[in-house]
RNA sequence: GGAGAGGUGACCGAGCUGGCUGAAGGUGCUCGCCUGCUAAGCGAGUGUGGGGGUCAUACUUCACCGAGGGUUCGAAUCCCUCCCUCUCCGCCA
């Protein structure tokens, strides 16, 4: 969320911003409001004030035998008119609410502006191209051969967009998610959490994925609970609501989760195989750190899922993305692409986001400055990384000419 | 699911026979004093958010005592609904 007083001092900053995000939030509806609030507000809070001081005398005066009807019938219309106020003040805020948590955040000064991934911006690749002496298949065509999917057998169970990993299948998996946990742990002091797959709608607009993106989220309905998309939610809603202080911060996360996503209106596009699950496993890395600190620790969180892609010799790109590829709630992201040779493409397996003070503001994230001022966190997260490309990368990129795999030497011990 | 207890400021904890309570006391924190250093001690200050006001302070005002309603001139205090925590019972693993 933003500031609304930011928004009030710089409305055309912020409606460029909506702009540059392909968003349609009404900047000028938002002002209309918080203007209106204002003014109602000041009306409740003069009258109050009032009501207030004049309530205060009605015991002394009885205390002194006075008559204090007619200042009781004058109070009851008071009373009425307040209570009139008070509600067309909330309604209004309410309002205000709900278009404020709509708006997007502002993306950071040095972000390509494009309305599309085809302004992205290339920042880097390590190693290269793996080169065969054959044919290399795609990843659907190795894991026949070595029966380590069953997508028949998983679209009988939950239909499409749902993967079954089989015997050596399953256990790859599961030694993707422990090598990474592990990695980061020993490598990059991380901490780690197992929270929660099901949260609330709080924490979900505390993140951002609510309101806007409410039709992409698996919903209960009997007790109104989301199935989280990512660890993101859980871990950045840890400290909701909560003042640390700055000898607290930073805090540095990594947690495992399945991520369940409904890919609404994305039909067809990159759906075979592993390519796009409605649930699939995640290793999410998340940071809470002071707002000087956010824009090194970004950096810092880029590299920190390259060293796992590196660990893997897995051949990737990073990109920086441009305004209109940028998430809503993002001010400034890496994506990590990996190169996938049997399907000739790079694979998105790892998006890493500067959100600055944007959740903090949603989900009440502070924390006690030295100079005793309480201010917002920076959150930031980040894959580190998503375990289906992954295994998309490992299987066309380890393939031998038999058909059978041969993963890298890091992975043995998790096999 | 049933019975009981409880949810108060960064934290702990009073108040809960309605007005003098934004809220005692303590801890923590900040500043000062004291101390050879450290610890202890002494003094002062210290909630969050919004509005008005100011160059900025000052000042002023409103909201907030789990959430939302209600009663009342006036509610942390009374009533209703919901949520959460703890203890016991039941149920399932």
């Amino acid at each position: 969320m933003l500031d609304i007083k930011f928004i009030r001092e710089n409305a055309e900053v912020v409606k460029t911003a909506v702009k540059n995000k392909n968003d349609n939030a009404d900047i000028n509806l938002i002002l209309e409001l918080d203007e209106k609030k204002r003014t109602t507000q000041y009306e409740y809070d003069t009258l109050r004030a009032e009501q207030k001081k004049i309530s205060k005398q009605i015991p002394i005066l009885k205390k002194e035998k006075k008559d204090v009807s007619d200042i009781l019938k004058q109070m009851k219309d008071a009373a009425q008119k307040l209570k009139e106020l008070s509600s067309q003040t909330s309604a209004i805020e309410n309002q205000l609410h709900q278009e404020l948590l709509r708006v997007p955040n502002i993306p950071a000064e040095n972000v390509p502006v494009g309305k599309d991934e085809s302004s992205n911006r290339f920042v880097r690749e390590w190693g290269e191209k793996r080169k065969f002496d054959f044919e290399p298949k795609d990843h659907l065509a190795v894991a026949e051969k070595m029966q380590y999917l069953d997508f028949k057998r998983s679209s009988k169970l939950s239909g499409s967009g749902f993967a079954a990993y089989v015997g050596a299948g399953a256990r790859l998996e599961r030694a993707l998610i422990n090598f990474m946990l592990d990695f980061h742990l020993k490598n990059h002091d991380y901490k780690e959490l197992s929270l929660p797959f099901i949260v609330n709608r709080q924490a979900m607009v505390g993140t951002g994925q609510l309101p806007k993106l409410e039709d992409d989220m698996y919903h209960i309905n009997e007790d109104d609970m989301f199935l989280i998309p990512t660890a993101e939610v859980p871990v950045t809603n840890y400290f909701a609501d909560e003042i640390l202080s700055y000898k607290d911060i930073p805090k540095k996360f990594v947690a495992y989760s399945p991520c369940f996503r409904r890919e609404a209106g994305s039909y067809g596009k990159d759906t075979k195989g592993l390519q796009r699950l409605h649930q699939f496993n995640k290793v999410e890395m998340v940071r809470l750190v002071h707002p000087k600190d956010s824009y090194a620790v970004l950096e810092e969180m880029v590299q920190d899922a390259e060293h796992i892609v590196q660990a893997l010799g897995l051949h990737y790109r990073v990109v920086e993305l441009a305004t209109g590829d940028l998430s809503f709630a993002s001010a400034k992201t890496y994506d990590i692409e990996v190169w996938a040779p049997g399907s000739q493409k790079y694979l998105e397996i790892s998006s890493i986001s500067n959100f600055e003070d944007f959740q903090a503001r949603r989900a009440s994230l502070r924390f006690r400055d030295e100079d005793e001022k309480v201010k917002y966190l920076h959150t930031l997260n980040g894959s580190g990384v998503a375990t289906p490309r992954t295994y998309i990368a490992l299987l066309e990129t380890y393939q031998l000419k038999d058909g059978r795999i041969e993963l890298p030497e890091i992975l043995q011990p998790y096999l």
